[in-house]
DNA sequence: TAAAAGTCTTAAACTAGTTTATTTTTTTTC
DNA sequence: GAAAAAAAATAAACTAGTTTAAGACTTTTA
């Protein structure tokens, strides 16, 4: 997916790796998740309001994907309405799990967020390259190279 | 309110300003909101899950809320479910603006960060201290005084 | 299988932001 | 309205992370 388009889709991962991804005005990327297995992703913002997205997906490894329209977004909640209760729960966690992650994520250093995800996603930390982690911890591949280096020396 | 406490209620204000925050290891602050007139404030993964909220939340000056207990909330869906509809679309929009908000501010500086609060919430900035406005944007007291001596300066 | 392109490493010079310490200004309290 | 306490300003020394540049290693392509 290309920032620009419009979101058409929610998808559902059954099997690979993508990369959720904004370039910012210097063109740097910034990566604010991987999706893997058992993940949605999709931009919701683009998927509801139906304006252009900002965000890039790419898939990083041979992937498989189930999506669902707007349209039948909607229809799921028009035809069985117990879904809106559903979803209801699952926005609400998913908004107090984003609130916690990026709160954790704040005061730390780039080197102790590198050490938390390794020990929280350990599997993910091998699918991807050096680069992409660096854009995804928030600093250049060169101090990542660095942080790995010494993390390893340790 | 306290962290340690577990959020009783989920408060609307109707007066005044409150400030949301949490201390790191280091006992620094980090003010994650400033909840003026018409805001929603509370610890909502603590209201929810009726476990210890990790945070403090303080009025800066004379305020008036008004509260709803947890009881009352899930009530409300047993006997309105109409309700879950409208919460479902409130906890979307609210994940939606929060992603928006927490990606925006990557990849600017200290003072662009000011400049942009300062910018879209000008009558917020005039109501705290210098101090709360740098747990706020995230950097020490004295680097905060230095910014704003040169964005008063341009 | 050679060339090209991309990724990783290393290192030196630099910058945004912190730390520590001191002084000045403002606010609170009795 | 003086004393005490808190907030803000200033400055020098420091650190985490960036920038630029160049070489080594790995993967892709023709």
């Amino acid at each position: 997916m290309q920032a620009g388009e419009i979101t058409k889709y929610e998808y559902y991962i059954t099997k690979g790796c993508l990369k959720v991804y904004t370039l910012d005005e210097d063109g740097t990327p910034h990566i604010s998740m991987f999706a893997v297995e058992d993940y949605w992703t999709g931009d919701m913002a683009s998927f509801m309001t139906r304006e252009p997205s900002r965000y890039f997906i790419k898939a990083t490894e041979d992937s498989e994907l189930l999506g669902i329209s707007r349209t039948n977004y909607d229809l799921l909640f028009q035809e069985i309405p117990k879904f809106e209760r559903f979803y209801r729960i699952l926005y609400q966690k998913s908004l107090i799990s984003y609130i916690r992650r990026t709160n954790h994520g704040i005061s730390l250093t780039a080197e102790e967020r590198f050490v938390v995800f390794k020990r929280k996603y350990p599997s993910i930390v091998n699918r991807i390259t050096q680069k992409d982690l660096a854009a995804y911890i928030g600093i250049t591949p060169e101090f990542m190279s660095k942080i790995i280096s010494k993390v390893n020396r340790m």
